[in-house]
DNA sequence: CGGAGTGTAAGATCGGCGTCGAACACTCGC
DNA sequence: GCGAGTGTTCGACGCCGATCTTACACTCCG
């Protein structure tokens, strides 16, 4: 058989190309998700697993959230054994909507 | 008495810069508020009216998305008569948040 | 195998936002 | 002054999204 380390459904993406504006604007707008993207994007690369960040919802909800993320084309997710790495989609989001990560990550510092 | 035109309580508006990054985006991620604003744009200065826009909605909930844009720093308002004319404060609100309104206004033309 | 760790899914709750209808305020023109 | 036109405010309603809890699935390791 593959030997490969998942059984597990690889998490549904969508590119940045395929995303809408007002989608990637909603997903911006919350405060937990801005919160992870930010954290996100101080990171190294598949670095940050769904559990690891400074968040003040539960598990579940955060869960719901980078499935959002997912959406809008702002991170990309990877399996590793029992955990799931993330790794913000900086070029590709950049290329779709230009500026518009600069903006919330330069919020701030 | 002052023979301006207006005993009317000019509106409440907020700067673009005492605006969080939040605001703006949650300001533009409506359908409704959206196609406000793009419209707007394609109009000249000071010359539409708040009913004058062709959006699904009552002229009560229009008003309302009007005050929302205020808040967020995206237009000017100013009493004429009876009417209330509206301005995009592109110069303001692209220094704020640079990119952002070019970004929506580019998006489907 | 069995337990610990991690993430998702399903169901329920709750608050907030968008919407409407109606009432009110203001301006203009007759 | 009166009516028409324009816009705001208020209360109520409905819906969507964020959250929690619980239960389940999968992986690693002893």
């Amino acid at each position: 058989m593959s030997s490969r380390t998942s059984h597990r459904s690889a998490p549904a993406h969508t590119h940045p190309d395929d995303v809408a504006v007002q989608t990637a604007l909603a997903a911006l707008a919350d405060p937990v998700r801005l919160r992870l993207v930010r954290e996100l994007a101080k990171a190294e690369d598949w670095t940050r697993t769904c559990g690891s960040f400074d968040v003040p919802v539960g598990k579940a909800a955060c869960s719901h959230h980078f499935a959002v993320l997912r959406a809008a084309g702002l991170v990309e997710q990877r399996d590793e054994g029992a955990r799931r790495l993330n790794r913000l989609r900086r070029a590709e989001f950049d290329a779709r909507f230009p500026g518009l990560l600069d903006l919330v990550l330069r919020e701030d510092g």
